[in-house]
This record gives structure tokens, C-alpha cells and sequence, in this order.
DNA sequence: CTGTTAGCGCCTTCAA
DNA sequence: TTGAAGGCGCTAACAG
């Protein structure tokens, strides 16, 4: 005896189009025809569909929609880890940039592993998103590229321009530049830097601004004070230390981000070092939390939710076909807030 | 003159599975067997059709593989919004169920507005997701069960248990006790508590726990030390203002969650007082960032990791028509760490 | 072992 | 204005 093999779905809803119009007494394609406007449709058929469809609870299959349409007004969003609150301003920009357009983030994550990013970007393709978003990572420009052959790409921390992939990059290099001179500018001579991860093209351009601002002062670069962290609170800390271990006399940090900074104001805290008293410290991000730490972290600003909101709307022009354009490109700002003060 | 009139998509790939039958000089069948695992084929057969699905760089399109299917391999996720730390472990530990299963989620945020999630849960539906993981917010447990009528639901925050919807809930009132037993065992006895957003039942069950605990250690209840904040640093801010202004003395602060604590942290550090030395400090959550403050942060932790895992492995196997159940309750516990000290 | 036949749910000509 | 027919890309019987 064959049974209906359906699966656990639909217990208790979801009827299909051709049932509301079996329902309305009228063919599929009137009922289409109302779902998505355009034609015209006498107003005695519309109003049977439209009562059908509530007595129904009617809602269109948006995969079947999709395979039909060739579009499925999906955007693949690959960010590197969903619980940074680096990433997850991106998102929320993305998700402004969206809103009301009828596409839909469809999120994964790479981890910083170009193999895992790879095949994520692989899987969202296969689930035919209609364009994609990559947010950094370590995917190389001729990956990229490759994907923009299926579908157009935007991505954000690579360097990339042609008919249908764009990325754009913050200046790093001037970021790094403003922390630092911000730091001269405050009468800091013997400024510390703790890097991120120097594998990042970010990290690297960040430590060239800090050194630019030193040689545009006339203050000699000191390897001794250069430490590498890792972008996240572990690496500050263990960078601090050392730092302070090594005993060459310093008054300030220049942290590669906010999270390295919250590491490093916690190994200066533990020796009894007070920030901005005894240590400047600035950051680089300017993370939510920043604003709330004790006291307000300085830092330099990535304005991510423009990141994110910029990239999206460029990827919808995209989608319509038009070129690859940014709008404009988002640019970072010092925040100065308590963790800096003037020397002496 | 008709042109092809097939989207952006494509420009350069995606070979259809009937494109690879022929190239390869099979039926649509055989090369789908293949793909499948299942049936036996015969070695040339499958030799030719890997070659060609490797020459035509083919990708299953799984849309049309879940239309046929009847399952999307889509889990929609609810959270209330991607930027709060909160949620992104929740994220992960979902992520982390989900590794290897093929299945991927959905993620929309509903902003703590019941219609919005409404809505959010809807367009989810519509795409076809083979359940639902609600997380928090303010939906009735009446439209929940409506949701369930479609698809297996696992919501978070709410009470529920029906054969196709489980949620669970944290014992908040039983963390409300433990924040303020430990500071009533450290010898504080005017302990000020800041709410969360009293509208939901996690703050409300917070301060019944802070009052039990201090009815059980025969404090008094003093409505002066209640002050409501609403779960974000600002609140915090305000809170702890109004608190010191009162003029009603207190040692030690329960903040009703790590972002109030924040908030409340910095309004002290303003007015010259020190944490823990003056006065101590406990928040609840324990989000990533509250091991990095400084000092670290005394907190109640909610296991949101594993939050997420749990709903995310109990949905897995409500879809298979298992009964719904929960492999364990998560469990809240004391961080101990150096916002609070013992009185004296 | 393999091909043929039918759709999944929807949209879109094409005729009427 | 409306319906019939065909097909998006794939899978699942059913024959051979």
C-alpha cells in the first residue's frame, strides 16, 4: 500500500498555486497573473483568487520561483567568522543595504582558510545566489575572479576591478599613519607597536603607516618595540608582555585593532600600569565595545557598516547589470577618546 | 530577432546535469545515479560521466535538487539581531551542529519586534527551510505553534512542547539568585541591582532571583536600589547615574547582563570609583569580551554555544521525525573573576 | 545496469 | 482577459 512519502513538511499548510486556482475556478496562470501584478485581471477573478489564497494561507514556493525565474534574489555573504563584531557591523550594513529590495544574505563562513572560503563560495553558488558578497579573507584575486564568471562578485579587502567583480580596500597604510602620528602629535617619542597577524596584507600596511609617521618625525624606527599579535585579546596580552619584558622604555601602544588593545590594556593592568596615566594606547577598528570600555578606547575608525551597505548596493547595480562602481569609498577617522593623552 | 534573455548569471558557467548526459552519451539518469551515490553503474560509464562533469565544471543546481526533493537542507534561523555578540555564539554553536550535515542555515533578524519576526519567519517558510530556530524574542507561544504547523520549530526563551515544537528556556531566575548570593557571600549586604528591559521575562526573572537571595540572607528589599536599565551599555550608563545620585549607599552593583555591566563600569570610572576596590561589580552572560575588560568581569555565564548547538541537534532530529527532545539542559554557572571582592 | 517517463511548483509565451 | 502548454534542472519510479 503506497503511503505519501512526503516528508515532515507540511503537516498543516502550504498549499500550491494550482490548488488556489482549482479553489478560485480559474487556470494557474490568473493566479500568477495576480501574484506578481502586472496584467490586467477582471476584478471577479481577483477577488476569488485573493479570497482562496487567504482561506488557503497561500505563499508561493520561492524555490520553484526561483528555478522558474532563472534569479533567485539571494546575495551569498561570506564573512570569515559570524561571531566577530568586526563582521557583524558589515552584516547589519548589508542588511540595511537590502532591506526592501526582496534579496536575501544568504551568510557563510571561511575562517580565514582560503580552502574552506573556496568551497563555501562554491556551495552558495549552488544554491544559485544570484551575486556575491566576499568580506576579506585570503582568497587570491584569480579565485575571485573565477567565481565572478558565474555570478558578479564584490569584495571587500582585495584589490580587484573588472567588468563583473569589484573590491575595494580601506587605507591601512594611512590608518596606521593617523595612530601614530596621533600619538607624536601628543609628544609620544617611544611608541610600541603591537601588528596583527602579519600573513594579513592589512596587518602589513598598518605597521608601514606606523613607520612612515615615525620617519616623518625624525623618530629612528626601533625593532625592539615592534611586537606581532594576532588580531585578537590573547595576542595583545602575550604582546604586551613582552613588550614590557624587553625593557626598552616606551610611553605609548599603537594595538594593530581594538581587540589586541583590550589584550594589551589587560597585561598593563595586571602590572599595575594604568592607561592613559602611566601608557597611551590606541586601537584600530573602533568595535562597538570600544566606546564602553574603562576608559573609552582611542582608535582609529573602519566605518564597516558603510563597508558593508556600500558593497551591497554596489552588488545590486551589478545584478541589473549595470557596471562595477562604488559609490564612494568609505574612509577611516580617528576617534580620540580617553586612552590617550599628552606626555608630561 | 529573440536573444537569449537568461540573466547576468552564467556569463561564464554552470553546465546543466542534461548537458553532462550528453557529453557524456548517457541519460539524464545514470549521470543523476552517479551523483547520488546509490545505484551501481558500470566503470565506463561512470568514467565518462566524471570526465565530463569535470570539463563542464558541473554543479548540481540545488534548487532544482530541493524542488524535486521536497527538502531544502535549510534550517531558518531567527536571531534578533546579528551585531549582538549574544547572539553570534548562538550562530556558532548552530554552525558547529550543522558542520557535515549538509544542512545550512537561514539566518534573519527580527530587531525584538514580534511582527517583524512574524514576518521574517514567513519569507523563511516561503523559501522552503525544513525547520526553524527561533532565538529569543517576542513572539507568543500561539504563533510559534502556528509556525509549527509547517515545519519543526526550536525556540529559545520560550516555554513550549508540543510533538513538532520544542523551546527552552535558561533558569535566569536561578542566575539572578547565584550573581547576588556570591556577592551576599562576600559579605555585601547593599547589593543595587540594574533590570534589563522588565518588558522580557529574562529580566523579570533575573530580579526574582536577586530577591530571593536576598530575602533568603535577610536583607531587606529596597526599591531604591532597583533602577531599570534595558540591556545595552547606555542603560548601564544611566542606571549606575541615578543610582549614585539617589544617594542610597550600595557596595556591590548585579547588572542585568555583561553590556549593562559595561555601562554601569564606566559611569563609576567617571566619577573616580574603582572596580572592585570600591565597589564590586557582576554582570551576566559572560559574553567573549567580558574575560578582557579590565579588570575581567565577574559574570554569570549562559552557555550560548552550546544554546545553539543543542536547538540546532534537537531540530536535526525533529526533521527526521524523531520526537522532539533535548540532549541536556544548558546550564548557567558563576564566572568568578576580579570585578568583585570581599567586603572590608 | 540503463533509459524513458513523470512530475516538484511556478511563470511565460502563445492562442483564443 | 484568460487558459493551455511547455519547461526551469533535477530525481524517482518503472520498464527493459
Amino acid at each position: 500500500m503506497k503511503t505519501k512519502s512526503k516528508p515532515a513538511r507540511d503537516a498543516g499548510g502550504s498549499a500550491t498555486l494550482l490548488e488556489v486556482a482549482r479553489a478560485a475556478g480559474v487556470s494557474a496562470a490568473t493566479v500568477s497573473r495576480i501574484l506578481n501584478g502586472g496584467a490586467r485581471v477582471s476584478e471577479a477573478k481577483r477577488a476569488a483568487v485573493e479570497a482562496a489564497i487567504a482561506a488557503l494561507n497561500f505563499k508561493p514556493n520561492a524555490l520553484a520561483q526561483s528555478l522558474k525565474r532563472g534569479r533567485s534574489l539571494t546575495f551569498g555573504v561570506l564573512t570569515q567568522s559570524v561571531d566577530s563584531p568586526f563582521f557583524a557591523e558589515t552584516l547589519l550594513g548589508i542588511e540595511a543595504a537590502l532591506a526592501g529590495t526582496g534579496y536575501e544574505p544568504l551568510i557563510a563562513s571561511g575562517h580565514w582558510n582560503p580552502q574552506e572560503e573556496a568551497d563555501r563560495l562554491r556551495r552558495l553558488l549552488a544554491r544559485q545566489v544570484d551575486g556575491l558578497i566576499v568580506l576579506f579573507g585570503k582568497l587570491s584575486n584569480d579565485e575571485l575572479q573565477r567565481f565572478a564568471l558565474h555570478v558578479p562578485v564584490v569584495a571587500t579587502g582585495h584589490e580587484l576591478r573588472s567588468p563583473r567583480a569589484l573590491a575595494f580596500r580601506l587605507d591601512n597604510e594611512l590608518g596606521g599613519y593617523m595612530a601614530t602620528r596621533h600619538l607624536l602629535d601628543l609628544g609620544h617619542r617611544d611608541i610600541a607597536h603591537i601588528t596583527g597577524d602579519l600573513a594579513h596584507a592589512d596587518a602589513v600596511d598598518r605597521l608601514a603607516g606606523y613607520r612612515r609617521a615615525l620617519a616623518e618625525a625624525g623618530v629612528p624606527y626601533d625593532e625592539r618595540l615592534v611586537v606581532q599579535g594576532n588580531f585578537k585579546e590573547p595576542g595583545g596580552v602575550m604582546a604586551a608582555n613582552r613588550l614590557l619584558d624587553a625593557g626598552v622604555p616606551f610611553t605609548a601602544i599603537f594595538a594593530a585593532n581594538d581587540q589586541t588593545a583590550y589584550g594589551a590594556h589587560l597585561a598593563l593592568y595586571r602590572r599595575g600600569i594604568r592607561v592613559p596615566d602611566d601608557i597611551s594606547l590606541i586601537g584600530f577598528d573602533d568595535l562597538p565595545s570600544s566606546l564602553y570600555t574603562t576608559p573609552p578606547l582611542t582608535t582609529v575608525r573602519q566605518p564597516m557598516f558603510d563597508v558593508g551597505r556600500l558593497a551591497a548596493q554596489a552588488l545590486l547595480r551589478m545584478v541589473e547589470g549595470e557596471p562595477a562602481t562604488l559609490d564612494e569609498l568609505p574612509e577611516l577617522s580617528l576617534v580620540v577618546r580617553e586612552t590617550t593623552r599628552r606626555l608630561r
